[in-house]
DNA sequence: AACCAACATTGTAATTATTACAAATAAGTT
DNA sequence: AACTTATTTGTAATAATTACAATGTTGGTT
């Protein structure tokens, strides 16, 4: 990803540019593994000394208001974040913490199931957890199957 | 919900019985509001002075663990729980923090995603998130709709 | 260029949810 | 009763997140 297209995509999404959005933009659109904000922090930190934790959070916060990314609350310990905001699910493996994205055939759509009058939907969230396919076979010890 | 009631709801799901126990899973049998550990603990201490907030934690660990309720991570403040451990989604309004049940039709189970291979799931949660009917009146000063 | 206002970033301190842990208590067993 | 095991309690530690005030940056205006 060239930094011009994080550029454009911020912009697209109505966020003001600057080196720490950018950076933090560019993080999220390169790893798909829904880091955490302390996540983040400590992946550019070493790259950028001065970028404060409180920025990443700001950030990240404002990102999910303008749409560019959405917040997952699937994991208890952390809020985890993911650049990918079009309609799919996630599991978290409860042995070793990843999230993984869960593509979602259209069918799921139309199981939408109705809402008392009155409610209005922003966001729609599908969570799995379980076991992913790496911990299963080091349970079983059939490491090879991996 | 007479005593003996919660006292064999929780035989049945192979917990032991304690008075704390006891006091917890009734508050969570009775009061179908999605209580965090806080509110559980705040609402129970006034009759139960000697009650813990430690043991609080420790019971609903258990009981989410034997199955006797469940543990919802869609408020990113703070975890909640559900003595109703069927088939349904939950709703988030952002307006007062309540959690409302939505029940699923049917439907919904058959549009459940495939899977990666090798991938176990253990418990699936569908949040929702957005504006519910008292707040949207409040918001368009029809209150008299509520 | 100097100035100014609006906005963004930083670092620290505060807040809050949750967990760790050791001592005290209660329950169950011989 | 003596003893073992499980539970509860209170405090202290941990960790995520937010509040806030000071500093730095940007873009527009004179």
């Amino acid at each position: 990803m060239e930094a011009s297209a994080t550029l454009r995509y911020l912009t697209e999404h109505g966020v003001k540019p600057s080196v720490q959005r950018l950076a933090v933009m560019e993080y999220l659109l390169e790893h798909h593994t829904h880091p955490s904000a302390d996540e983040i922090y400590s992946a550019l930190h070493p790259q950028m000394p001065t970028l404060s934790k409180t920025t990443v959070y700001n950030t990240l916060k404002l990102l999910t208001e303008q749409g560019a990314a959405i917040q997952l609350t699937i994991d208890e310990r952390n809020v985890c974040f993911d650049a990918d905001t079009s309609n799919h699910a996630h599991f978290l493996c409860t042995r070793c913490g990843r999230v993984f994205d869960i593509m979602l055939h259209n069918r799921a759509a139309d199981a939408a199931p109705e809402m008392p009058e009155g409610f209005t939907v922003e966001q729609t969230a599908i969570y799995f957890r379980g076991c992913c396919r790496e911990c299963a076979c080091q349970q079983h010890e059939h490491k090879a199957d991996c």
